[in-house]
RNA sequence: UGGGGUGUAGCCAAGCGGUAAGGCAGCGGACUUUGGAUCCGCCAUUCGGAGGUUCGAAUCCUCCCACCCCAGCCA
């Protein structure tokens, strides 16, 4: 059989170039391997959601089979029914299509070869290469040996294959209770990898399937399954992450020991990204304690609570395929994600405006009663996406935000006797500040608008420095608006000090629920998980949680905001000053 | 101290003996009816370290160091 090739130099192909996966399926190709026919899989275990790390894989593998005429298969490794659910297969199924995956009829399950896998367990006691064990897990691991001590053989490795073949049979029919029996290759108690010490190939669980019932009481392990599956589906190149390259010499002593179709196992760095947790098991316990909703709750980094959030599918592909593919180990900067989703809405999303900490601001010289409709381009990075029509009146909402009584340096916003321009409307002067006498907040703004600067332009050239965003009051529509942040404050989850774990660094503020916020009428139809540029603030998505006369939006990202930045600096060197 | 891997910028990542791609982040500047977008510049004399081979080394050799994975009847 052949051995596995050290991954060869990357090579440019078209002036693209290849990651080292791509590279070995490239010279396999050339030299006529498997007839030149590539075929993958993206194999998940049912035992829990998608997560973007799943969508690294699902992009290189179906990625791969796209990119050179080949196939990918769907196939559901559900070898442990104990931790395994229909809930998880559907949701998988979804998922992968949201994506923008076909499997097309390649729904495989490593479940529908139990009968395949059984006949070749017994083909393997045939060759006297493998053993009914007595031992219990405890034994086993004693027998086991450990790192720097090699093991010890069971004293049941040399029964006969006769009396093999019988044991393994009752172990079938269910004459032993869990966990008394398992089956094992016959291999190397004195390897230095682990694996290789006589690893079990099946053990007895007397639990029902979700696929097969009650059919089987003993299921194949990981190992002894997952190579047939992928021989069994003629599968070229099997790749999984990189802590399953220790396996590989079981993954091919299987294969070679039956004498069967052999693929190539493969293995590349799973992706970490900063500010986030990946382990499925940390994801669930997030939401049996209810840090986090549910799974798909806009904070998870699970396909579900992206989608909520807001990402779409294309930003996902594209950050797959820019993140890079290795061995070595990484945390990738979220931002990337971020960048890849506003690059990809940028082009896309339809602006509108909404405001979502609202101030008054009554035009004292604009008649009462008068609306009039101004045109709004939907989108300046693509003129097909056209115009609507937004009213204008004497009482308006800005952003809370954009008002300061006393406006620091270099803040061009509005400001008592400052002139700023509305968007899409007119220019407007602050004239009036009207408080609460009692506590001193701030009520209303009192400003006057210049008629001759309809539509945002100025026939003088006066400049402007400021352009707001606005919405009336008479015509919008209130919203709720959720802004969301990273679930994590630190950046590196995997490396914390002793004792302390990635619960001890949740961002209090990860979720800040606006309940008042105010949006232009256009927003009246919108569809849950439609995508919105709101002007100057962000990328933001129809909540499913929406109803007609409730809108709820999530905040996907952010825009990026060169004023906080100034401001932000302003006040670092302020406080450098102070000796703070 | 056994076995298997990996070390190139703040974060990813090319490079495979001919003199350090690209992206993100960051920093300048232009432009702007989104402080958005766009554009233009800057950002590794050095590749974990030390020796060696060579006219020439991130690339080859030797030794060393650091980090990750493996002792489930999980996947």
């Amino acid at each position: 059989m052949e051995k596995p090739i050290e991954p060869p130099a990357t090579k440019k192909k078209n002036g693209v170039i290849l990651d080292f996966i791509r590279t070995i399926i490239e010279e396999d190709i050339r030299r006529g391997k498997h007839g030149g026919r590539v075929h993958t899989r993206f194999p998940p275990e049912p035992n829990g959601y998608l997560h973007i790390g799943h969508a690294k894989s699902i992009c290189l593998n179906f990625g791969i089979a796209d990119q050179y005429n080949g196939f990918c298969n769907l196939r559901f490794d559900d070898t442990n029914p104990s931790k395994e659910e229909v809930e998880y297969v559907e949701s998988i199924k979804e998922d992968v299509h949201w994506l923008g995956f076909d499997w097309e009829k390649r729904e495989y399950y490593a479940s529908d070869y139990f009968d395949n896998l059984y006949a070749y367990a017994v083909d393997l006691i045939k060759k006297g290469k493998a053993y009914v064990c007595d031992l219990n897990a405890e034994q086993i691991r004693d027998y086991r040996g450990t790192l720097t001590e090699p093991g010890k053989e069971s004293p049941y490795r040399n029964r006969t294959i006769e009396e093999n073949l019988n044991l393994f049979e009752r172990m079938k029919t269910g004459e032993f209770p869990d966990g008394s029996r398992t089956l094992r290759a016959k291999i190397d108690m004195c390897s230095g990898n682990l694996n290789m010490r006589d690893p079990v190939i099946y053990r007895i669980l007397h639990v029902p399937h979700h696929r097969t019932g009650d059919k089987w009481c003993i299921y194949p392990m990981y190992d002894f399954t997952h190579c047939l599956s992928d021989s069994i589906e003629g599968i070229t190149h099997s790749i999984c992450t990189l802590e399953f390259e220790d396996h590989r010499p079981l993954y091919d002593w299987y294969l070679d020991q039956l004498k069967v179709f052999h693929p190539q196992q493969i293995e590349f760095a799973r992706l970490n990204l900063s500010y986030t947790i990946m382990s499925k098991r940390k994801l669930l316990n997030l939401v049996k304690e209810g840090v986090v909703s549910d799974w798909d709750d806009p904070r998870m980094p699970t396909i579900q609570g992206l989608r909520r959030r807001g990402y779409t599918p294309e930003s996902i592909r594209d950050f797959c395929s820019r993140i890079g593919l290795a061995k070595r180990e990484s945390i990738v900067d979220i931002a990337l994600l971020d960048h890849c989703l506003r690059e990809d809405l940028n082009k896309r999303a339809p602006r509108v405006m909404a405001v979502l900490k609202p101030l008054k601001i009554v035009i004292t010289n604009y008649p009462e009663n008068n609306v009039e409709w101004l045109e709004a381009e939907n989108n300046p990075e693509d003129e097909t996406m056209g115009s609507r029509k937004i009213p204008f009146s004497r009482v308006l909402y800005i952003e809370h935000e954009d008002f300061r009584e006393d406006p620091p340096k270099k803040y061009f916003r509005l400001a008592p006797g400052r002139e700023v321009r509305l968007k899409h409307a007119y220019y407007i002067t602050c004239d009036e500040v009207v408080k609460d006498p009692e506590t001193g907040r701030i009520l209303e703004l009192r400003c006057s608008y210049d008629p001759a600067t309809k539509g945002g332009w100025s026939k003088d050239g006066r400049k402007v420095k400021g352009t707001l965003h606005w919405v009336s009051a008479e015509h919008a529509l209130p919203a709720e608006i959720r802004l969301y942040d990273q679930l994590f404050s630190r950046e590196n989850l995997d490396d914390l000090e002793e004792g302390k774990t990635h619960l001890d660094f949740l961002n209090p503020n990860s979720l800040d629920v606006l309940e008042d916020c105010r949006v232009e009428n256009s927003l009246a139809e919108a569809k849950p998980e439609s995508r919105f540029q709101f002007l100057r603030q962000g990328y933001f998505c129809l909540d499913k949680d929406s109803t007609t006369g409730r809108l709820i939006f999530n905040r996907t990202v952010i825009l990026r905001d060169t004023w906080a930045k100034i401001e932000q600096k302003m006040l670092n060197k302020a406080s450098q000053k102070n000796g703070t």
